[in-house]
RNA sequence: GCGCCUGUAGCUCAGUGGAUAGAGCAUCGGCCUCCGAAGCCGAGGGUCGGAGGUUCAAAUCCUCUCAGGCGCACCA
């Protein structure tokens, strides 16, 4: 939409200097912007180029901008232009444009949204990567939301994605996992036991225990697993059946231990080593990442002999970026802010290319019922579970909410809201557009009204008035939505546009019948809530959230 | 102390260097003979934390400063 006005500017611009009104040539026009308008009495779209020219051409912004205006309004789908203000050209389009635009998003049905910008350039969103020694609690749940919601986003701007899961199953956690388990079985046993602090103390343990108790009794053929794999893999089922019921599901679910088997980890080391970027100093092997703009060195094999989580992390974004991605993106708690730099060091001591690197930190989510704080907190070992959210409020409110902030602010997420099913809840206003479009073709369709063909629009264009084309504007807005969601990887945008545009379209549902004496205005009508019902559906799938036919 | 994030309406938050800074909630006042009232209409409400600077133009960019959160491991 943007780019069509942008090409109408640039052609007026060119007809200019051809006739000697302007002095700047083409290939010296400064990045001028196009804006839709804020109001309605400044056009649909305006732009700034006469100001910016002011010093090049060495005339005031009006005189220029009076002259190119004249030129922009030459063009068959502007219906006027003006200069305004310091030296805006606001540019007035015709309706037959908007029309032409709905016709558009009609036959582009489910795909509309969709473009090529991202041109098939393979990009992987590594998200949740939640430790296997416990359930995904909230926190989870806002950065499996915004993963996948931005995964989606990206494939719809028209890049190739892959969602993976960083399973952390090798190290000092899961055998605390193991530990527990064992732990809890002797207690299974009768034994009194004292769980340390670095155990797990949920009773989903005790599960984990008396089931591992049971596989021990049925032996099986084969190896037997220790409790600490078998620990791991009852976690991993968990987690994988609490994402699906979110909604979720993950192209590749990788394995730390597997770097190990394949013994990666130690061959990045030893490459390391060959490059003079590791030392030894106080019985630790050191990696030298201050050198690549890390704020210390950091610690790859500890005095012990055990491995840090970063010397795992150095094989895997290796491997990563060996299996041939563009872009890596890293969803991240925002605790864990402080670890960028260390990353980023190691890419570069590798040899590869940082800017392929883009984090995303997903902050602080404040649970509360009813404005009152929820208490939360790992250390009792309560917290409050994903599943128990989705549980109380549903998947779709769930990921709606926690798409409603850009994901570096805190957000608080109210239960008691979050179910409400008042108006008050925006899950629903914008999940109401499109079972409101449908509420109303059924309704035509009982009264006995054809629904019309998206090809009879062409004969329907002065059905179309101010309040509809102010609906067309909006719903027209959608692809550049989606384009700059994916560019600046913030898929709140999405959430956002979509609680707009049902604040548009209600609106005028109220004001307007669509089943209407006029058969014209009736089959306008029609169609111009088939694309409301489209882009409203096409947004929610893009953030996971249903779209139900009648509510 | 250093680094990152956040300060915008009573609350929760949008905001792409542009025009008179927006939305939802809350508050107050209205609207169901009428395609769904899970809806609509209207009103009030602002020192964009503060101070400088750059610019024709700053909530937006730069510097400083204040407040809150997080991080600064031989944890993950």
């Amino acid at each position: 939409m943007k780019k069509d006005i942008s090409e109408i500017i640039k052609t007026a611009l060119k007809a200019a200097h051809a006739a000697g009104e302007l002095k700047t040539q083409e290939s010296a026009l400064p990045a001028f912007t196009v804006d839709q308008s804020k109001k309605e009495e400044f056009g649909d779209f305006s732009t700034n180029v006469a100001m910016l020219l002011t010093k090049h051409e060495g005339k005031p912004p009006r005189d220029i901008a009076a002259l190119i205006s004249k030129r922009i309004s030459e063009d068959e789908n502007v219906e006027r232009t003006e200069v305004a203000g310091p030296g805006f050209i606001n540019i007035f389009l015709d309706s037959a444009y908007w029309v032409r635009l709905l016709g558009r998003i009609l036959s582009s049905g489910a795909e509309y949204g969709s473009s090529t910008v991202g041109k098939g350039k393979r990009v992987q969103v590594e998200f949740v990567s939640a430790n296997p020694t416990g359930p995904l609690h909230i926190g989870h749940g806002r950065g499996a939301a915004v993963g996948d919601a931005l995964a989606r986003v990206l494939k719809a701007a028209g890049y190739e994605v892959t969602k993976e899961f960083y399973i952390n199953d090798a190290g000092r956690q899961v055998f605390n996992l193991g530990e527990s388990i064992q732990l809890r079985m002797q207690e299974l046993q009768g034994k009194k036991i004292e769980l340390g602090e670095n155990h797990y103390k949920g009773d989903y343990i005790i599960d984990i225990a008396k089931d591992y108790i049971e596989a021990l009794k049925k032996g099986g053929g084969g190896a037997v697993p220790t409790a600490t794999e078998f620990g791991i893999s009852a976690m991993i089922k968990w987690i994988e059946e609490d994402l699906k019921e979110f909604g979720i599901e993950f192209d590749e679910w990788f394995s730390e231990g597997s770097l190990d088997d394949e013994g990666l980890v130690t061959k990045t080391i030893e490459e390391l080593k060959s490059k003079e970027l590791v030392y030894e100093k106080d019985g630790a092997t050191w990696f030298r990442t201050e050198k690549f703009g890390d704020d210390k060195d950091r610690v790859l094999i500890k005095a012990d002999g055990e491995r840090t989580y970063f010397a795992s992390d150095i094989a895997y974004h290796r491997d990563k970026m060996a299996r041939g991605f563009d872009t890596l993106v890293n969803v991240w708690g925002a605790d864990h802010h402080g670890y960028e730099a260390r990353v980023r060091a190691l890419f570069r001591a590798l040899g590869l290319d940082d800017s392929a690197l883009k984090v995303i930190f997903i902050q602080l989510v404040a649970l509360l019922r009813g404005g009152v704080p929820v208490a939360m907190g790992k250390r009792s070992g309560e917290f409050v579970t994903l599943r128990h959210v989705i549980d109380e409020v549903g998947s779709d409110a769930c990921r709606f909410f926690f798409l409603m902030r850009k994901s570096d602010a805190q957000l608080d997420f109210d239960l008691e809201l979050a179910k409400s099913q008042a108006s008050e809840n925006p899950v629903y206003y914008v999940q109401y557009c499109n079972a409101r479009v449908l509420s109303i073709f059924a309704h035509a369709k009982e009264k006995g009204v054809k629904i019309p063909e998206d090809s009879e629009l062409a004969g329907l264009a002065d059905k179309f008035g101010a309040e509809e084309i102010r609906l067309i504007r909006h719903l027209g807005r959608f692809e550049e939505v989606i384009e700059r969601s994916a560019k600046e990887m913030e898929p709140h945008r999405v959430t956002f546009y979509l609680m707009e545009l049902a604040g548009l379209f209600h609106p005028y549902y109220n004001r307007n019948r669509v089943v209407t004496n006029d058969p014209g205005t009736t089959k306008a009508r029609l169609l111009l809530f088939k694309a409301v019902g489209t882009v409203a559906s096409n947004g929610l799938k893009l953030l996971g959230v249903s779209t139900p036919e009648k509510m």
